[in-house]
DNA sequence: CTGAAAGCGCTTACAG
DNA sequence: CTGAAAGCGCTTACAG
């Protein structure tokens, strides 16, 4: 029995290659290179037979082999690696790097961590084999020592949100402390005296400095801090949503939440519409989101700046891709407290 | 004058490579090929010796010279071009992809195109230039035959969102005209004879499919269509809020608004809490929203569902890649009716 | 079980 | 202005 290819399914057609332009337009390898790289010192009539052929052939040329003989091995590709693109701060964030990469034509390669450290070093590694020329980073793990050899190998990191730790290298931080401590302050001014923490997971490094930022404002206020008016390790929506209605269900509840996290916030909201308590009780956010001031009440928040933020590593990153060789850099930037009306709820005998 | 090297420059050690590690564990490069790609047939002692020089020199392999020589060709990376990764439906359609391509260790290029037919073609070119596995793509251009030779090439090519046109291709689209259709039905059986439209740019087809649905429901319901009541080309907030506010300040106003889109709906409900009439005027929208559920009154909605698009995508595109050679396929997502109070509000009397 | 030679698609470093 | 040879880091296709 002779076999046959299915007449059904056409071939695929491989891509023509430099060599086979260079055939077409009867000159050599070198000069097809030269045309599409747009070095001078070609004839127009050469070039020209040579951009015909390009056309003819529908060639493309293979930049990761190009990438792999030039002698600066760039590969115009960055790796971002954030906590999770569903969410919109890091998706702000990541917006915000491609908008700095798309002016140098310089692609993103991007994935997830959600929390899981193991899953930071598989994105790191799966990048740098593919020899991105920098990398962004919103870390995870305890330790980033790990990325020593990708520093010393020339490639730039620049890490966003947290601070890397057992690594010294550039980074681009909000004020978490301030600006928490900003928020405390805010509701004080209002007056309330019994302001509860709803804090995000205590092993997150700006969980941690938010919740410093919580108790300095405490202290300067002279309010004693309540253990019962802290919640940690909220990570969810349902999460924050219970505890919410536990802290508010118990005697000497708190007349004034501060939320430490987007989610946080809105578990927060979610249990105060429940118990009808949305105007009665104050709320400030950390971190601004869609929507907050279309809420009734309109929520207040400490906004940090997303977008800010990932321009910033960007252009951190392409001046170190630029040649910038300097000691690392530590960039914190401001958060804004924006009143809209929930963080401004005098507080009420109860 | 001799030169020196600036001594605070730390000199970049370059990556080791498999001649290097070959050459410390004292065996063939195959040898170490052997090793890194887990296969069978060498001897322990000479895997220990490999892995050991592996570890001491740190040795990453460089996958993009492999995935060059290799007969395969593949690079283990998909394209994902989008309309906009700091919008809600791009970045959770997204974050679906990744889960998928995850399973596979497939990484991820991705970029926003903005509506801007030149920015599609130059990230989809860029992509194959890196000679990306498979593009998923939210087509923005009105002709994407300019993707025959990538197909022809053997790169498959999934669309989400919208239809390719001139290409005949893989696709998963939500059915837009069923759930515009849906919006209007519901609106009408809450007593509304008085429905407008406010659109998105009407050269997107999405928006078309919407317009459609809603003259279709119309005639269904012998309502007879008012030129007054229909508002094109809004693709902001703010255009939305201000057509909202003249639709609504109109002798003959309509009862219901029907917004087609995301942002359309949010600045309709901007609008109606501006006048007031966020309680009088019933609105239902085309896509979700977070925090849909919170505003007052909470927001009916035809919800997508941009996770499952996106790994209804990426499960096609991986089909393709596992070799089905099959017909493209054209999957269409239903939409669901989210009652939630404001397309339940009943006309009133004004 | 192991390795030497050739080659993936391109650029470098030359020489003319 | 132009091109032949070598080589980037790896795998293939062999041969032993």
């Amino acid at each position: 029995m002779t076999e046959h290819a299915d007449p059904a399914i056409t071939p695929y057609r491989p891509r023509a290659t430099l060599r086979e332009v260079a055939a077409m337009a009867g000159v050599s390898m070198k000069t097809v290179s030269r045309v599409v790289n747009g070095e001078a010192g070609v004839t127009p009539q050469k070039v020209d037979a040579v951009r015909v052929a390009i056309s003819r052939l529908d060639y493309r040329p293979n930049v990761s082999a190009s990438a792999l003989r030039r002698s600066s091995g760039r590969t115009a590709a960055i790796g971002t690696v954030l906590e999770d693109l569903a969410n919109p701060f890091s998706s702000v964030l990541l917006r915000a790097v491609e908008d700095v990469a798309n002016e140098r034509r310089v692609l993103i390669l991007t994935g997830s961590v959600d929390e899981d450290q193991q899953r930071e070093r598989t994105l790191v590694r799966a990048f740098t084999e593919r020899r991105v020329d920098g990398l962004i980073i919103a870390p995870v793990g305890e330790d980033q020592g790990y990325l020593r050899a990708e520093m010393e190998a020339g490639t730039p990191l620049v890490f966003v949100d947290r601070q890397p730790q057992g690594l010294l290298a550039d980074c681009v931080l909000s004020d978490n402390e301030a600006g928490a401590r900003d928020a405390v302050h805010h509701l004080a001014d209002a007056g309330h005296r019994r302001i509860a923490y709803l804090g995000d997971l205590a092993l997150i490094p700006t969980a941690q400095q938010r919740f410093a930022g919580y108790q300095r404002a405490l202290l300067e206020r002279g309010l004693a801090p309540d253990p019962a008016h802290v919640v940690h390790d909220l990570h969810t929506v349902d999460d924050a949503a219970r505890a919410t209605a536990a802290l508010l269900g118990a005697a000497d509840a708190p007349t004034a939440l501060f939320a430490s996290q987007n989610l946080v916030t809105i578990g927060a909201i979610t249990a105060l519409q429940e118990l009808g308590l949305e105007h009665r009780v104050a709320l400030i956010g950390f971190d601004d989101f869609p929507l907050a001031d279309l809420l009734q009440p309109r929520v207040s928040v400490i906004a940090q700046d997303p977008a800010a933020m990932g321009r910033a590593a960007a252009e951190l990153l392409f001046q170190r891709l630029d040649g910038d060789r300097g000691r690392s850099r530590r960039l914190l930037l401001p958060t804004t407290t924006v009143p809209r009306g929930s963080g401004e709820i005098a507080p009420e005998a109860r």
